[in-house]
DNA sequence: TTTTAAATATCATAATAATTGATAGCATAA
DNA sequence: TTATGCTATCAATTATTATGATATTTAAAA
């Protein structure tokens, strides 16, 4: 069986295109790299190198052997960095359960940075509406929950305030509300409002419904999409409408009572006394940043 | 540097759930096996089995690491197979131009084979329109040739016969000549026909165009494009448009002159005196049988 | 052309690692 | 309990790999 330090020493060789120079590099003497590339090419039964000049180069068959020695040598080294991950107590993987109206833009940076710090811990993505977190936590294997905040408390899990994300009132363009000036929760009221809530059927005391005439969505994109069918209007997070407010397809309400935008409470949401290692606590504390920033 | 013999009594332990297995199975002495996971585990500083039962069983780690390392073994199984195939003096790679109208099902059906009986030799496939590729496989780096007749020869490249395919009129359902009985050429004349032809503008002699409005087209492709848009009516090869006639999409014109299909002999082409190793000859003769059966 | 520096192949020797066979300690099933 | 089959350990052997010295070759510099 060929063994991976030559392999090493063919894939080295061949791009410093010197026996000696891949010796000093591995930290062995010239003759150590010879024997062991002859050895390889006695084994194989193929001739790697053309030897015919002072600096080695790689014959055809050398070539095309050369890229799945490279891929044999990066799949050593990943097998090789997994241990260490191991060692340095990292976990093998976290799932996240997400309110996919924080999924962009907070959560994606974050983990678009954790996948570079953490290269070897696998991330499971789940996507809930905020009312059904709490509980996928409590019961379910999910490491971190990220919500918008409930008012209920649950003693198994610890709920961890990290921001607020404004929501404002929108509908579409060609809706009847966009052109009328809102001085009421009345001049609502005739028009239908979209709503989510989880599928527990529980309305969550935060959004509540101001309008008698209201549906419901277990997503804030499946109501952003009614509000583009115009079913009715919503309030909806502001970095999922802001893009489609500036492209004119959204046409945000001016309501006057409201005198700042409504700022909805972040929560991080994780269960009461599981194991944390490092993967945990450096995204526990990015979404911390990620919220505050 | 880990060895890929100790990856392998760590694949086959896990698997056999036995390091006297294993060992029997590599033909080893069980203490063998025993030292090279012990060392295995103090390279790693990873404890990778459980030895409290009887049977050896994985640790979490372990079972983290072992994904890893059966990919490892894979690549170095691969790495020695293509030495293996280089042995065989296959060749690394075939190139082969190709008339799209011949594509599927004949050319296709052969490379799925091929992919299968030399798995270590890689495919470039290349499209051309017929009248290109006898000049594409005399100047370029092109193995085999797959193609209409051509009557012109061409001293640098040996053609073969190899059969014939099909070729009858077609329109749009919806096109004049659709519902038309047509006797002579003179029925043909007043719509359009789309040829095709290479881009050297030179006209294949194997596809007269009977009627004086024509448009070109390098690919029969483009041709039922525009036969499907309605643009005028084709000769093309019945392979390409009998799925769409069963459909209804497309309309076959019986041409009363022709009592039968009008063939269009195809040929390989290669250029003359070229290396040919196993990979080549392989495909030659399966060409040979696909458009003979 | 000659010289010089650096590269490779070869070989005997030394160091290292793997293999073996024997033994003792456990776990499991009869 | 006994018997079987498994694993860990150890010392001895064997095989493999690494080393250092040397001869030869190559390519650039003098």
């Amino acid at each position: 069986m060929i063994s991976l330090e030559q392999i090493n020493m063919l894939v080295l060789s061949a791009e410093l295109g010197s026996f000696s120079a891949c010796a000093r590099r591995l930290g062995k003497v010239q003759s150590a790299v010879s024997h062991g590339i002859s050895n390889l090419e006695l084994d194989l039964g193929v001739e790697l190198f053309d030897r015919s000049s002072r600096s080695p180069k790689l014959t055809p068959e050398g070539e095309r052997l050369i890229r799945s020695a490279r891929s044999l040598l990066a799949q050593s080294y990943e097998f090789e960095q997994i241990a260490e991950s191991i060692l340095r107590n990292e976990e093998s993987g976290l799932t996240i359960a997400v309110d996919d109206a924080l999924l962009a833009p907070y959560v994606s940076t974050v983990l678009q940075q954790f996948a570079l710090t953490f290269p070897y811990v696998q991330i499971e993505l789940v996507s809930l509406a905020s009312p059904d977190i709490v509980n996928a936590v409590a019961t379910g294997n999910i490491d971190i929950g990220v919500m918008f905040a409930e008012i209920e408390a649950n003693k198994q899990v610890d709920f961890c305030y990290v921001g607020g994300v404004d929501f404002i009132a929108v509908c579409h363009e060609a809706f009847p509300l966009a052109g009328q000036r809102v001085s009421s929760e009345s001049d609502l009221a005739p028009y239908r409002q979209v709503t989510v809530r989880g599928t527990r059927k529980k309305e969550p005391q935060a959004l509540i419904s101001i309008t008698p005439n209201v549906w419901w969505c277990s997503s804030n994109y499946a109501a952003l999409e009614l509000v583009m069918q115009k079913v009715g209007w919503a309030y909806l997070p502001l970095p999922l409408v802001s893009p489609l407010i500036e492209d004119n397809n959204i046409h945000k309400i001016d309501v006057v009572f409201d005198h700042k935008p409504w700022s909805v409470p972040v929560d991080l949401v994780s269960k009461k006394g599981a194991q944390r290692g490092p993967a945990y606590e450096w995204l526990f504390d990015a979404f911390k940043q990620a919220f505050a920033g």
